[in-house]
DNA sequence: TATATTAATGACTCTTGAGTCAGTAATTGG
DNA sequence: CCAATTACTGACTCAAGAGTCATTAATATA
Protein backbone atom coordinates (compact mmCIF):
# COMPACT_ATOMS: atom_id res chain seq x y z
CA UNK A 1 0.00 0.00 0.00
CA UNK A 2 1.10 3.76 -1.14
CA UNK A 3 2.23 5.50 1.67
CA UNK A 4 0.13 8.76 1.87
CA UNK A 5 2.31 11.65 2.74
CA UNK A 6 1.27 14.06 5.11
CA UNK A 7 1.20 17.43 3.72
CA UNK A 8 3.47 18.35 0.02
CA UNK A 9 5.90 21.57 0.70
CA UNK A 10 4.28 24.30 -1.09
CA UNK A 11 6.89 27.26 -0.58
CA UNK A 12 5.98 29.11 -3.45
CA UNK A 13 2.40 29.30 -2.80
CA UNK A 14 1.79 29.10 1.02
CA UNK A 15 2.47 33.23 1.65
CA UNK A 16 -0.52 33.99 -0.34
CA UNK A 17 -2.54 31.11 1.11
CA UNK A 18 -2.02 32.36 4.70
CA UNK A 19 -2.39 35.52 3.28
CA UNK A 20 -5.79 35.02 1.88
CA UNK A 21 -6.80 32.95 5.02
CA UNK A 22 -6.01 35.64 7.15
CA UNK A 23 -8.30 38.13 5.35
CA UNK A 24 -11.24 35.73 5.56
CA UNK A 25 -10.62 35.59 9.14
CA UNK A 26 -9.89 39.04 9.54
CA UNK A 27 -12.98 40.27 7.42
CA UNK A 28 -15.19 37.68 9.86
CA UNK A 29 -13.94 38.95 12.96
CA UNK A 30 -11.86 41.66 13.41
CA UNK A 31 -8.46 41.72 13.96
CA UNK A 32 -8.08 41.05 17.67
CA UNK A 33 -10.55 38.62 17.71
CA UNK A 34 -8.81 36.35 15.01
CA UNK A 35 -6.38 33.74 16.37
CA UNK A 36 -3.65 33.10 14.56
CA UNK A 37 -4.59 28.76 14.85
CA UNK A 38 -7.90 29.83 12.87
CA UNK A 39 -5.50 31.58 9.93
CA UNK A 40 -3.57 27.97 10.32
CA UNK A 41 -6.07 26.04 9.83
CA UNK A 42 -7.76 27.93 7.04
CA UNK A 43 -4.88 27.85 4.77
CA UNK A 44 -4.38 24.00 6.12
CA UNK A 45 -1.05 24.70 7.33
CA UNK A 46 -0.12 24.60 10.86
CA UNK A 47 0.57 27.68 13.22
CA UNK A 48 3.98 27.24 13.44
CA UNK A 49 4.10 27.85 9.49
CA UNK A 50 2.31 31.18 9.55
CA UNK A 51 5.54 32.09 11.70
CA UNK A 52 7.71 30.65 9.18
CA UNK A 53 6.14 33.59 6.70
CA UNK A 54 4.86 36.53 8.92
CA UNK A 55 7.02 37.45 11.76
CA UNK A 56 4.08 38.45 14.10
CA UNK A 57 0.19 39.09 13.79
CA UNK A 58 0.91 42.44 13.03
CA UNK A 59 3.33 41.68 9.35
CA UNK A 60 0.47 39.53 8.52
CA UNK A 61 -2.34 42.25 9.08
CA UNK A 62 -0.46 44.63 6.59
CA UNK A 63 0.59 42.16 4.29
CA UNK A 64 -3.33 41.34 4.15
CA UNK A 65 -4.06 44.91 3.22
CA UNK A 66 -1.97 45.52 1.25
CA UNK A 67 -2.68 42.33 -0.98
CA UNK A 68 -5.93 43.29 -1.35
CA UNK A 69 -5.75 46.77 -2.17
CA UNK A 70 -3.09 46.07 -4.63
CA UNK A 71 -4.52 43.72 -6.34
CA UNK A 72 -7.92 46.00 -7.28
CA UNK A 73 -6.96 49.62 -7.52
CA UNK A 74 -4.83 49.58 -10.51
CA UNK A 75 -7.22 48.20 -12.75
CA UNK A 76 -10.11 50.56 -11.36
CA UNK A 77 -7.74 53.75 -12.09
CA UNK A 78 -6.43 52.75 -15.22
CA UNK A 79 -10.24 52.88 -16.80
CA UNK A 80 -10.43 56.62 -16.05
CA UNK A 81 -7.04 57.26 -17.84
CA UNK A 82 -7.81 55.45 -21.25
CA UNK A 83 -11.75 56.17 -21.91
CA UNK A 84 -12.88 58.43 -24.64
CA UNK A 85 -16.40 58.24 -23.10
CA UNK A 86 -18.15 61.98 -22.89
CA UNK A 87 -17.74 62.42 -19.44
CA UNK A 88 -21.51 62.30 -18.50
CA UNK A 89 -21.56 59.10 -20.15
CA UNK A 90 -18.41 57.93 -18.41
CA UNK A 91 -19.65 59.03 -14.98
CA UNK A 92 -23.49 57.59 -15.72
CA UNK A 93 -21.23 54.15 -16.67
CA UNK A 94 -18.20 52.86 -15.79
CA UNK A 95 -17.66 55.16 -12.80
CA UNK A 96 -21.12 54.70 -11.22
CA UNK A 97 -20.97 50.90 -11.65
CA UNK A 98 -17.79 50.79 -10.07
CA UNK A 99 -19.44 53.00 -7.02
CA UNK A 100 -22.22 50.31 -6.94
CA UNK A 101 -19.73 47.05 -6.66
CA UNK A 102 -17.21 48.56 -4.35
CA UNK A 103 -20.04 48.89 -0.29
CA UNK A 104 -20.35 44.32 -1.94
CA UNK A 105 -16.24 43.93 -2.44
CA UNK A 106 -13.50 43.31 0.08
CA UNK A 107 -12.92 46.82 -0.19
CA UNK A 108 -15.21 47.75 2.28
CA UNK A 109 -13.74 44.80 4.63
CA UNK A 110 -10.40 46.99 4.60
CA UNK A 111 -12.20 50.04 5.43
CA UNK A 112 -13.94 48.51 7.76
CA UNK A 113 -10.18 46.99 9.43
CA UNK A 114 -8.94 50.10 8.86
CA UNK A 115 -11.46 52.23 10.99
CA UNK A 116 -11.26 49.67 13.82
CA UNK A 117 -7.51 49.18 13.99
CA UNK A 118 -6.20 52.41 12.07
CA UNK A 119 -5.32 54.15 14.76
CA UNK A 120 -2.43 51.75 16.20
CA UNK A 121 -1.41 51.11 12.55
CA UNK A 122 -0.17 54.62 11.18
CA UNK A 123 1.86 53.60 8.44
CA UNK A 124 -0.42 51.38 7.44
CA UNK A 125 -3.28 53.96 7.04
CA UNK A 126 -0.43 56.48 5.07
CA UNK A 127 0.19 53.86 2.95
CA UNK A 128 -3.92 53.37 2.14
CA UNK A 129 -4.30 56.80 1.98
CA UNK A 130 -1.62 57.60 -0.66
CA UNK A 131 -2.16 54.66 -3.10
CA UNK A 132 -6.33 54.37 -2.56
CA UNK A 133 -7.49 57.44 -1.62
CA UNK A 134 -5.00 60.18 -2.90
CA UNK A 135 -5.26 58.30 -6.40
CA UNK A 136 -8.77 57.81 -6.70
CA UNK A 137 -9.52 61.45 -6.08
CA UNK A 138 -6.64 62.31 -7.67
CA UNK A 139 -8.22 60.32 -11.16
CA UNK A 140 -11.90 62.26 -10.77
CA UNK A 141 -10.76 65.36 -9.98
CA UNK A 142 -8.63 64.59 -13.28
CA UNK A 143 -11.69 63.87 -15.08
CA UNK A 144 -13.86 66.56 -14.46
CA UNK A 145 -10.74 69.34 -15.71
CA UNK A 146 -11.26 66.46 -18.79
CA UNK A 147 -14.50 67.42 -18.63
CA UNK A 148 -14.08 71.25 -18.23
CA UNK A 149 -11.48 71.60 -21.34
CA UNK A 150 -13.68 69.49 -23.44
CA UNK A 151 -16.54 72.17 -23.02
CA UNK A 152 -18.76 69.48 -21.30
CA UNK A 153 -18.66 71.06 -17.80
CA UNK A 154 -18.70 74.93 -16.48
CA UNK A 155 -15.65 76.25 -14.80
CA UNK A 156 -16.77 76.59 -11.63
CA UNK A 157 -16.94 72.76 -11.39
CA UNK A 158 -13.16 72.68 -10.70
CA UNK A 159 -13.90 74.13 -7.43
CA UNK A 160 -15.76 71.28 -6.84
CA UNK A 161 -14.96 68.65 -3.84
CA UNK A 162 -14.55 64.86 -5.51
CA UNK A 163 -15.60 63.64 -1.77
CA UNK A 164 -18.75 64.67 -3.09
CA UNK A 165 -19.33 62.07 -5.74
CA UNK A 166 -18.29 58.98 -3.17
CA UNK A 167 -20.38 60.30 -0.14
CA UNK A 168 -23.12 58.00 -1.02
CA UNK A 169 -20.79 55.32 -1.47
CA UNK A 170 -19.26 55.60 1.88
CA UNK A 171 -22.76 55.28 3.30
CA UNK A 172 -24.01 52.69 1.85
CA UNK A 173 -20.49 50.65 3.10
CA UNK A 174 -21.50 51.40 6.79
CA UNK A 175 -24.92 50.92 6.08
CA UNK A 176 -24.12 47.57 4.92
CA UNK A 177 -21.48 46.73 7.43
CA UNK A 178 -23.32 47.77 9.89
CA UNK A 179 -27.46 47.07 9.33
CA UNK A 180 -26.52 43.78 7.09
CA UNK A 181 -30.19 42.97 7.05
CA UNK A 182 -31.90 46.55 7.00
CA UNK A 183 -33.05 47.10 3.26
CA UNK A 184 -31.83 50.80 1.85
CA UNK A 185 -31.80 50.84 -1.69
CA UNK A 186 -28.12 51.95 -2.13
CA UNK A 187 -27.81 52.00 -6.35
CA UNK A 188 -30.73 54.53 -6.01
CA UNK A 189 -28.62 56.63 -3.31
CA UNK A 190 -25.70 57.32 -5.49
CA UNK A 191 -27.72 57.34 -8.74
CA UNK A 192 -29.29 60.65 -6.94
CA UNK A 193 -26.28 61.59 -5.62
CA UNK A 194 -24.58 61.60 -9.70
CA UNK A 195 -28.11 63.55 -11.04
CA UNK A 196 -27.49 66.51 -8.55
CA UNK A 197 -23.82 66.44 -9.16
CA UNK A 198 -24.14 66.48 -12.93
CA UNK A 199 -26.77 68.89 -12.95
CA UNK A 200 -24.26 71.48 -11.22
CA UNK A 201 -21.67 70.29 -13.56
CA UNK A 202 -23.19 70.41 -16.44
CA UNK A 203 -22.15 73.54 -18.87
CA UNK B 1 -3.99 63.43 63.18
CA UNK B 2 -7.13 62.77 61.51
CA UNK B 3 -7.98 59.25 59.66
CA UNK B 4 -7.86 59.86 55.79
CA UNK B 5 -10.38 56.94 54.29
CA UNK B 6 -9.11 54.92 51.52
CA UNK B 7 -12.43 55.40 49.77
CA UNK B 8 -15.81 57.04 49.90
CA UNK B 9 -18.79 54.78 49.63
CA UNK B 10 -20.88 56.07 46.35
CA UNK B 11 -22.95 53.91 45.49
CA UNK B 12 -25.09 56.07 43.03
CA UNK B 13 -22.50 57.58 41.48
CA UNK B 14 -19.92 54.93 40.61
CA UNK B 15 -22.40 53.22 37.56
CA UNK B 16 -21.85 56.56 35.59
CA UNK B 17 -18.32 57.35 36.42
CA UNK B 18 -17.63 53.51 35.19
CA UNK B 19 -19.46 54.09 32.24
CA UNK B 20 -17.81 57.63 31.38
CA UNK B 21 -14.43 55.41 32.15
CA UNK B 22 -15.34 53.52 29.54
CA UNK B 23 -16.45 55.18 26.84
CA UNK B 24 -12.70 56.85 27.20
CA UNK B 25 -11.45 53.79 27.05
CA UNK B 26 -13.10 52.14 24.13
CA UNK B 27 -12.89 55.19 22.46
CA UNK B 28 -8.88 55.38 22.34
CA UNK B 29 -8.87 51.53 21.95
CA UNK B 30 -11.49 49.77 20.75
CA UNK B 31 -13.20 46.71 22.60
CA UNK B 32 -10.68 44.15 22.32
CA UNK B 33 -7.60 46.35 23.47
CA UNK B 34 -9.73 48.12 26.10
CA UNK B 35 -8.65 46.23 29.79
CA UNK B 36 -11.10 46.50 32.71
CA UNK B 37 -8.30 47.26 34.70
CA UNK B 38 -7.84 50.33 32.45
CA UNK B 39 -11.16 50.88 32.86
CA UNK B 40 -11.64 50.75 36.41
CA UNK B 41 -8.16 52.76 37.01
CA UNK B 42 -9.58 55.86 35.16
CA UNK B 43 -12.65 55.69 37.45
CA UNK B 44 -10.82 55.81 40.40
CA UNK B 45 -11.97 52.31 41.57
CA UNK B 46 -11.01 48.71 42.03
CA UNK B 47 -11.32 46.19 38.81
CA UNK B 48 -13.22 44.10 41.36
CA UNK B 49 -15.98 47.13 41.78
CA UNK B 50 -16.54 47.10 38.07
CA UNK B 51 -17.55 43.58 38.18
CA UNK B 52 -20.17 44.81 40.48
CA UNK B 53 -22.21 47.32 38.45
CA UNK B 54 -21.43 44.91 35.25
CA UNK B 55 -21.63 41.68 34.96
CA UNK B 56 -19.04 41.39 32.08
CA UNK B 57 -17.06 43.20 29.85
CA UNK B 58 -20.11 42.97 27.56
CA UNK B 59 -22.47 44.16 29.20
CA UNK B 60 -20.21 47.39 30.23
CA UNK B 61 -19.64 47.91 26.40
CA UNK B 62 -23.62 47.91 26.13
CA UNK B 63 -24.26 50.07 29.09
CA UNK B 64 -21.78 52.66 27.30
CA UNK B 65 -23.43 52.42 23.69
CA UNK B 66 -26.88 53.16 25.27
CA UNK B 67 -26.15 55.77 27.59
CA UNK B 68 -23.81 58.12 25.06
CA UNK B 69 -26.25 57.70 22.51
CA UNK B 70 -29.61 58.39 24.83
CA UNK B 71 -28.06 61.56 26.38
CA UNK B 72 -28.09 63.14 23.09
CA UNK B 73 -30.75 62.14 20.34
CA UNK B 74 -33.46 62.90 22.01
CA UNK B 75 -32.01 66.85 22.63
CA UNK B 76 -31.54 66.94 18.92
CA UNK B 77 -34.63 65.54 17.64
CA UNK B 78 -36.66 67.94 19.58
CA UNK B 79 -35.33 70.68 17.51
CA UNK B 80 -37.13 69.42 14.29
CA UNK B 81 -40.50 68.90 15.96
CA UNK B 82 -40.90 72.37 17.48
CA UNK B 83 -39.09 74.60 15.42
CA UNK B 84 -41.25 77.24 13.37
CA UNK B 85 -38.93 78.92 10.67
CA UNK B 86 -39.10 78.36 6.98
CA UNK B 87 -37.33 74.76 5.66
CA UNK B 88 -34.70 76.14 4.15
CA UNK B 89 -33.65 78.06 7.12
CA UNK B 90 -33.63 75.21 9.49
CA UNK B 91 -32.19 73.21 7.27
CA UNK B 92 -29.04 75.67 6.27
CA UNK B 93 -29.13 76.34 10.20
CA UNK B 94 -29.98 74.20 13.18
CA UNK B 95 -29.65 70.99 10.69
CA UNK B 96 -26.74 72.03 8.88
CA UNK B 97 -24.90 73.06 12.19
CA UNK B 98 -25.56 69.21 13.80
CA UNK B 99 -24.51 67.89 10.99
CA UNK B 100 -21.04 69.97 10.96
CA UNK B 101 -20.75 68.96 15.16
CA UNK B 102 -21.32 65.39 14.82
CA UNK B 103 -18.01 64.26 13.05
CA UNK B 104 -16.13 65.61 16.27
CA UNK B 105 -18.29 64.56 18.54
CA UNK B 106 -19.04 61.30 20.72
CA UNK B 107 -21.56 60.16 18.13
CA UNK B 108 -18.79 59.38 15.82
CA UNK B 109 -16.90 57.14 18.25
CA UNK B 110 -19.85 55.19 19.05
CA UNK B 111 -20.54 54.60 15.49
CA UNK B 112 -16.77 53.44 15.17
CA UNK B 113 -17.52 51.47 17.70
CA UNK B 114 -20.58 49.84 15.93
CA UNK B 115 -18.84 49.21 13.15
CA UNK B 116 -16.02 47.50 14.91
CA UNK B 117 -17.69 44.95 16.80
CA UNK B 118 -21.37 45.57 15.92
CA UNK B 119 -21.67 42.02 14.01
CA UNK B 120 -20.92 40.71 17.40
CA UNK B 121 -23.51 42.42 19.49
CA UNK B 122 -26.35 42.20 16.91
CA UNK B 123 -29.43 43.53 19.78
CA UNK B 124 -26.75 46.22 20.23
CA UNK B 125 -26.66 47.55 16.42
CA UNK B 126 -30.89 46.86 16.38
CA UNK B 127 -31.01 49.02 19.59
CA UNK B 128 -28.81 51.48 17.44
CA UNK B 129 -30.71 51.72 14.55
CA UNK B 130 -33.98 52.22 16.42
CA UNK B 131 -33.38 54.80 18.90
CA UNK B 132 -31.17 56.86 16.61
CA UNK B 133 -30.98 55.90 12.67
CA UNK B 134 -34.65 55.49 12.14
CA UNK B 135 -35.41 58.52 14.36
CA UNK B 136 -33.00 60.48 12.30
CA UNK B 137 -34.44 59.60 8.90
CA UNK B 138 -37.71 59.82 10.38
CA UNK B 139 -37.15 63.27 11.36
CA UNK B 140 -35.77 64.06 8.34
CA UNK B 141 -38.18 62.84 5.96
CA UNK B 142 -40.83 64.47 8.41
CA UNK B 143 -39.46 67.80 7.80
CA UNK B 144 -39.27 67.43 4.30
CA UNK B 145 -42.97 66.36 4.36
CA UNK B 146 -43.85 69.54 6.05
CA UNK B 147 -41.64 71.93 3.43
CA UNK B 148 -44.12 70.35 0.81
CA UNK B 149 -47.37 70.59 2.20
CA UNK B 150 -46.38 74.30 2.88
CA UNK B 151 -45.85 75.10 -0.54
CA UNK B 152 -42.00 75.34 0.38
CA UNK B 153 -41.11 72.15 -1.69
CA UNK B 154 -42.22 70.24 -5.24
CA UNK B 155 -44.25 67.23 -4.61
CA UNK B 156 -40.79 65.41 -5.74
CA UNK B 157 -39.33 65.94 -2.52
CA UNK B 158 -41.20 63.12 -0.80
CA UNK B 159 -39.77 60.22 -3.22
CA UNK B 160 -36.29 62.33 -2.39
CA UNK B 161 -34.17 59.51 0.15
CA UNK B 162 -33.10 61.23 3.59
CA UNK B 163 -30.05 59.41 3.51
CA UNK B 164 -28.44 61.97 0.69
CA UNK B 165 -28.71 64.60 3.72
CA UNK B 166 -26.30 62.14 5.79
CA UNK B 167 -23.47 60.80 3.26
CA UNK B 168 -21.21 63.76 3.44
CA UNK B 169 -21.61 63.70 7.46
CA UNK B 170 -21.09 60.14 6.86
CA UNK B 171 -17.64 60.73 4.88
CA UNK B 172 -16.63 63.20 7.22
CA UNK B 173 -17.20 60.73 10.29
CA UNK B 174 -15.20 58.30 8.62
CA UNK B 175 -12.08 60.40 7.40
CA UNK B 176 -11.39 62.42 10.58
CA UNK B 177 -11.47 58.74 12.23
CA UNK B 178 -9.36 57.30 9.66
CA UNK B 179 -6.62 60.14 8.36
CA UNK B 180 -6.70 62.15 11.80
CA UNK B 181 -4.33 64.45 10.04
CA UNK B 182 -5.10 65.21 6.49
CA UNK B 183 -6.77 68.37 5.65
CA UNK B 184 -10.46 68.08 4.72
CA UNK B 185 -12.72 70.61 4.40
CA UNK B 186 -15.35 68.80 5.64
CA UNK B 187 -18.19 71.72 6.41
CA UNK B 188 -17.91 72.94 2.74
CA UNK B 189 -18.51 68.94 1.78
CA UNK B 190 -22.37 69.70 3.66
CA UNK B 191 -22.96 73.07 2.38
CA UNK B 192 -22.17 72.01 -1.13
CA UNK B 193 -24.26 69.44 -0.57
CA UNK B 194 -27.39 70.97 1.40
CA UNK B 195 -27.12 73.55 -1.79
CA UNK B 196 -27.39 70.81 -4.12
CA UNK B 197 -29.84 69.28 -2.28
CA UNK B 198 -32.39 72.55 -1.80
CA UNK B 199 -32.11 73.29 -5.27
CA UNK B 200 -33.61 69.93 -6.10
CA UNK B 201 -36.39 70.27 -3.78
CA UNK B 202 -37.73 74.08 -4.17
CA UNK B 203 -40.66 74.54 -5.78
C1' DT C 1 -20.03 54.10 71.20
C1' DA C 2 -20.81 49.41 69.66
C1' DT C 3 -22.70 46.52 66.14
C1' DA C 4 -24.57 45.37 61.68
C1' DT C 5 -24.44 46.13 57.01
C1' DT C 6 -22.51 46.42 52.65
C1' DA C 7 -19.44 49.22 49.37
C1' DA C 8 -15.17 48.49 47.92
C1' DT C 9 -10.67 46.25 47.60
C1' DG C 10 -6.89 43.55 45.52
C1' DA C 11 -4.72 39.16 45.46
C1' DC C 12 -6.00 35.17 43.39
C1' DT C 13 -7.33 31.54 39.65
C1' DC C 14 -7.93 29.99 35.21
C1' DT C 15 -8.20 30.45 30.36
C1' DT C 16 -6.61 31.92 26.14
C1' DG C 17 -3.66 32.89 22.70
C1' DA C 18 0.96 34.83 20.78
C1' DG C 19 5.19 33.32 19.76
C1' DT C 20 9.21 29.42 20.04
C1' DC C 21 11.78 25.51 18.77
C1' DA C 22 13.28 20.69 18.80
C1' DG C 23 11.96 17.19 16.05
C1' DT C 24 9.92 14.96 11.68
C1' DA C 25 9.27 13.89 7.15
C1' DA C 26 9.07 15.56 2.26
C1' DT C 27 12.18 16.70 -1.16
C1' DT C 28 16.66 17.22 -3.62
C1' DG C 29 21.06 16.06 -5.31
C1' DG C 30 24.77 13.04 -5.58
C1' DC D 1 19.22 4.38 -3.07
C1' DC D 2 21.17 7.10 0.54
C1' DA D 3 22.50 11.27 2.60
C1' DA D 4 21.79 16.26 3.17
C1' DT D 5 18.68 19.80 3.17
C1' DT D 6 14.81 22.30 4.73
C1' DA D 7 9.58 22.95 4.68
C1' DC D 8 6.68 21.91 7.98
C1' DT D 9 4.68 20.27 12.44
C1' DG D 10 2.73 20.55 17.02
C1' DA D 11 3.72 20.46 21.81
C1' DC D 12 5.57 23.81 24.61
C1' DT D 13 6.37 28.42 27.33
C1' DC D 14 5.02 32.57 28.98
C1' DA D 15 2.29 36.77 29.51
C1' DA D 16 -1.89 38.98 29.82
C1' DG D 17 -6.21 39.75 31.07
C1' DA D 18 -11.25 38.26 32.35
C1' DG D 19 -13.66 37.15 36.13
C1' DT D 20 -13.89 35.55 41.50
C1' DC D 21 -14.11 36.04 46.30
C1' DA D 22 -12.38 36.29 51.03
C1' DT D 23 -11.23 40.25 53.44
C1' DT D 24 -11.39 45.18 54.83
C1' DA D 25 -13.21 49.38 56.10
C1' DA D 26 -16.78 53.09 55.43
C1' DT D 27 -21.29 54.10 56.77
C1' DA D 28 -25.90 53.38 58.92
C1' DT D 29 -28.40 52.31 62.94
C1' DA D 30 -29.43 51.53 67.60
Amino acid sequence: MAHQPKYQRRKEDRPQEIADAAFAAFAEKGYAATRIDDVARRAGVSKGLTYVYYKTKEDLFKAVVRNVVVRRVDALIGDVETTDMTSEEFIRGPLLDFMKKVPGSPIAIVIRLLISEGSRHPDLVEYYYENVVARGLGAIRQFVRRGVERGEFRREALDLQPHLFLAPMMLSMIWRLVFTHKELDTDDLMESQIDMLLERLKA
